[in-house]
DNA sequence: TCTGGGGTCCTAGGACCC
DNA sequence: TCTGGGGTCCTAGGACCC
């Protein structure tokens, strides 16, 4: 029988400062931007068990953690470090499976080959009680045989939990979850489905077919079948990245055209130059706003050919980014808090060579 | 207590083509 | 003489995930 282990490390970037630092274990730590240092604007990105316990989470607005939990250590966050330690723990987990695919920084799944759920539960524990004698981190495994349904398991006793799901009890399982359990569905599609009725998931499998669809399209469909115990099979997306963005929140909002220009040229520069280096050339250009309010604009152009060079990408976030001030302006002219530059239609280098050298006409920067 | 930075996928309307 | 149907591409926005 063929087996999904679903690896989740437990407060993954806590984890990787407290394994370096050993005065820290038992403590209320929060890798984050420390609000003692000065005011910032940033969000908590990983805290520990202890921190959780005064309500800390991720992605808290530091200033708001740091109120809950006065007495809690902060870590700047080393993202080379957390990357290094991805790749050890990949690395370990190819010991027990030929096939381990990297879903993010702290989750991958592994194809394991089991006879029944037993074993499949035994192996997963010598899986990871590895992970903790060799890496001294911790981890949480879901085992089932769809990657959906191992993944939601994963999720159901954190820190160190172990649940495995045997595909005949798969429905049963399910049932009284939370339909919010389920990928996919955040918080605009729960409170979407409890405006409907549907709380867990067996309100998801007994809800009228037609009627769910009418609300949710396509992903009802998908929804109902998991629902019932027959999820969809995982397909490995193969291929690189299809874009690559960067961003930057100003420390105070900015209200001057001139000062986003100049840091969308860089920013653009940088983002060709990090994604030239990784052989790959955008064919589009994308600049976003998040405006003071917290909404967001955003603009984009596909050029028709592969972006050599970086002025060619600043000549475009300049004239995107001029057409969005030029629409605020006539309207709310509102100041903006967050920009953001991106590369899209990514494509291989290599792929480009391949074609006809300069047949496409050279790119005509706009102004 | 105001909300980061990096991604993915889906939908919907208009342009354009046959 | 007011009017088809299908398909694809592009753009903008939204939801979601870690």
């Amino acid at each position: 029988m063929r087996w999904t282990f679903y690896v989740d490390l437990d407060a993954y970037y806590v984890a990787c400062e407290v394994r370096d630092r050993p005065e820290l274990v038992g403590r209320a730590v929060i890798v984050g931007p420390d609000p003692k240092l000065g005011p910032t604007r940033g969000v908590v990105l990983s805290a520990s068990y202890e921190a959780r316990k005064f309500g800390v989470r991720s992605a808290m607005p530091a200033s708001r953690a740091a109120a809950l939990a006065p007495e809690a250590i902060w870590v700047r966050p080393d993202f080379q470090k957390y990357e290094r330690t991805a790749h050890e723990v990949r690395a370990l987990l190819r010991k027990f499976s030929s096939v381990v695919v990297p879903l993010s920084i702290d989750e991958a799944a592994l194809e394991v080959e089991a006879p029944d759920a037993e074993s499949a539960g035994r192996f997963g524990g010598e899986v990871q009680s590895a992970i903790r004698t060799e890496l001294q981190l911790s981890a949480s495994l879901g085992i089932a045989p769809h990657r959906t349904v191992a993944k939601i398991a994963s999720d159901l006793r954190k820190p160190g939990g172990l649940v495995v799901v045997p595909p005949e009890t798969t429905a049963a399982f399910l049932a009284p979850l939370p339909a919010r359990a389920i990928p996919g569905i955040g918080p605009k599609t729960e409170e979407r489905m409890t405006a409907l009725g549907i709380r867990t998931v067996a309100d998801l499998a007994a809800y009228p077919r037609a009627k769910l669809r009418k609300e949710f399209g396509a992903f009802a469909d998908e929804l109902q079948e998991l629902a019932n115990g027959r999820p969809k099979p995982s397909v490995l997306t193969e291929g690189g990245p299809q874009l690559r963005s960067t961003d930057r929140t100003f420390a105070e909002d900015v209200g001057e055209l001139d000062r986003l220009l100049a840091e969308a040229r860089r920013m653009g520069e940088e983002l060709f130059a990090a994604v030239a280096e990784e052989h790959l050339r955008g064919e589009s250009v994308g600049v976003a706003l998040r405006w003071a309010d917290f909404s967001r604009s955003q603009r984009s152009r596909t050029v028709g050919h592969a972006i050599e060079a970086a002025p060619e990408v600043t000549a475009w976030t300049d004239r995107l980014l001029r057409g969005l001030w030029a629409v605020e302006q006539q309207g709310r002219r509102r100041k903006v808090r967050t920009l953001s530059v991106r590369l899209e239609r990514l494509r291989p280098t290599r792929a480009r060579q391949a074609r006809l050298e300069g047949y496409e006409a050279p790119s005509e920067p706009p102004r």
